[in-house]
DNA sequence: TCACACTTTCATTAAAAACTGAAAATAATG
DNA sequence: CATTATTTTCAGTTTTTAATGAAAGTGTGA
């Protein structure tokens, strides 16, 4: 007898493999997109086990994706009681995991590019004229950009979705 | 002799290489991001030989990766009289390197996201109660939370820099 | 129309990234 | 403390992606 999946679980199952390919568009590995697709959707936490049957792969993929988005805060760990196994979780509220990705996006591909403007930019600081002068504004504008879209990152991290939101509506007018 | 570079083209080179790592993290292929990197901050105009040697690559990859980067509209093809080589230019202007990816990103990444999400809440519609309800929800938030995201984006596009730093400082309060 | 300058393609190779599976480490239980 | 359940690591393998370089294609001008 085989498992007759409920319609529900079918297009769930669309879900997670056609998540995990646009991952792969995106930068993320294929494994780890799934793993999420799968956890935002589960009803219940998944265990290891859950997602290697799952997913049919191997314990070790498993579990190096399923600590790489617990690093990620965007999946969290719960035990329960009387069980030793570690349940996984995923954030299921879209504003958090927006809020989320983009901190973390924040602290990993933004700031470490700045730094490096910065660098740039000091190093050339003293150029007056030509492409020297045009290197180093470049540098700072990049600089100044970037730092900018992080103030403006930062302030709508802080906020509620619903002033978020308000505010949103006030530019869509 | 060997060329003894200015200070500027030293800062520039570690620009470039350093770039180039960050555009991996990133999900960039890293002879792309260096070569946007070596436009971006090239005085003139360059051809494929002049990146060929800069970058110590093929011509192949030079070639593909420059195309690339001209489908992603970042740098476009410039002609000279009396030459009949290409030359590429990358744009410099901040901003519009900031809207042209937005709107890149939007279509190959947002966009196909979105359609899947449809999909997969369309497959689900009559879900009344339990899992499958809560699955159905869950592709029509994360649905409206990218097409709302795509609305706010495409107002920024149509901006003005101005304007938008104007918005954006509204915010910062 | 031939030769030349340049661009494009693509089969092959190289490099990087992802995945496996089993062994080692850890920690809970009795 | 010994057993057992579970997590973690990692050397080796597979898969995917990127790069090479040479050949084919294109189009311009003599």
């Amino acid at each position: 007898m085989s498992k007759e999946l409920p319609e529900w679980e079918k297009a769930r199952e669309e879900f997670v493999v056609q998540w995990g390919s646009l991952g792969t568009q995106w930068g993320i590995p294929r494994t780890m997109a799934q793993i999420h697709a799968l956890l935002m959707t589960a009803p219940e936490p998944m265990c290891t086990d859950d997602v290697m049957e799952r997913l049919e792969i191997s314990r070790g993929n498993a579990h190096t994706n399923l600590k790489d988005l617990v690093g990620w805060n965007l999946v969290r760990i719960i035990t329960k009681k009387g069980d030793r196994k570690e349940y996984f979780e995923a954030e299921k509220d879209v504003w958090k995991i927006f809020i989320t990705i983009s901190k973390e996006r924040k602290r990993r591909e933004i700031e470490p590019a700045i730094n490096l403007l910065r660098d740039c930019a000091a190093r050339t600081k003293d150029e007056a004229v030509g492409p020297g002068k045009d290197f180093h504004q470049q540098m700072q504008d990049l600089d100044e950009f970037l730092s900018f879209g992080v103030k403006v990152a930062d302030t709508v991290i802080s906020m509620k979705h619903a002033s978020a939101l308000q505010w949103a509506m006030r530019l869509l007018g």
